[in-house]
DNA sequence: GATTGATGGTTCCATAATGCAACCTGCTAT
DNA sequence: ATAGCAGGTTGCATTATGGAACCATCAATC
């Protein structure tokens, strides 16, 4: 059966998954961040099968992260870029990089990035906006935001730390 | 067939996508993070089906990202929890969140992050280490890491910009 | 003491997606 | 005229998914 679509969820997370959520989305983006744009190329590698890259790549388009571009005619041939969504999205690749290196690998880590103007490393690190400090997930709680379905037992069941909080109606 | 598997990969992304790369395996993260930790509760807020459910949540234990914890003897009951891989892992999650708050609603968001602490809101960026600044994918290029195979031919192909700025070995 | 309910699964089946190899098309270079 | 490149499409065998039904263990209820 066809894999299941949250696309409407009230879940950035899940909604971000329609993008990312399956094994070759993510890489394709990643060949295109790191520089590789054609058809073949990404192919070879990535060793994904020609049909399924034609799919994702479809889908990628039609999702807005990648762009079709033609670069010459006779015959047309095509060339995939990153759109602005599209770079967001690599935020999230990129942010798995420090997460790889420090818990998939025994030695170090396989690939570093650079700064294009300074040439300096760059290290990915998540932190709050407001405080700068990094972000530990245990130390984080959910609770419903504006666009959050306003059925009351939903919210109550779903944030119950969120209502211990803040009393009923926070 | 099965998916490919990546495992040995010299790249974080595709081996975080062993772990992230579907569909189910985040969302059920998710939920732990969220709170939700026993086969029931995942499999009504989910939606997912239990065989496959079970499936992951083997998974996801074996991968070292969760935690099968009994809570009772007669009749054994059993509980998911995060580990500490299974909290770093979550901080892809939680990268997710701005990302589908920019681009995936038209609406605002539908969940936000407190701390547990301070009772604050929470706004998680991408940042570079040193510099604190904003990290901008644009920015970026990839060069070989201490783990990356040192085939040289693998090397110049794969990371075209790394060499032109360095020389042949940077 | 028989039944209901909670919890955590397993089994079976139809359908969908994946991986692989082969093939097609338009044009260029030899 | 022939081979090669780029970007696909088609067909087929193998897997994985979604859904529903079923099972087992115990506690509490009628």
């Amino acid at each position: 059966m066809e894999r299941k679509r949250f696309t409407a969820a009230p879940c950035s997370i899940a909604r971000s998954l329609d993008i990312l959520g399956d094994w070759w989305s993510p890489l394709i983006l990643r060949e295109c961040l790191y520089g590789t744009h054609r058809f073949d190329q990404m192919q070879r590698w990535l060793g994904i099968g020609r049909n399924i890259l034609t799919r994702r790549l479809a889908l990628l388009v039609e999702q807005g992260v990648l762009e079709r571009r033609q670069y010459q005619d006779r015959p047309p041939r095509f060339e995939y870029h990153l759109t602005d969504k599209g770079y967001a999205a690599a935020k999230l690749l990129v942010a798995m990089m420090p997460f790889g290196e420090e818990w998939l690998f025994e030695e170090d880590e396989p690939i570093r990035l650079y700064d294009r103007e300074t040439d300096r490393r760059v290290r990915p690190v998540l932190v709050d906006a407001e405080t700068g400090e990094p972000i530990d997930p245990r130390q984080l709680y959910p609770g419903p935001g504006p666009a959050f379905p306003a059925d009351t037992d939903v919210r109550r069941e779903r944030f119950v730390e969120y209502f211990e909080r803040r009393g009923e109606e926070g």
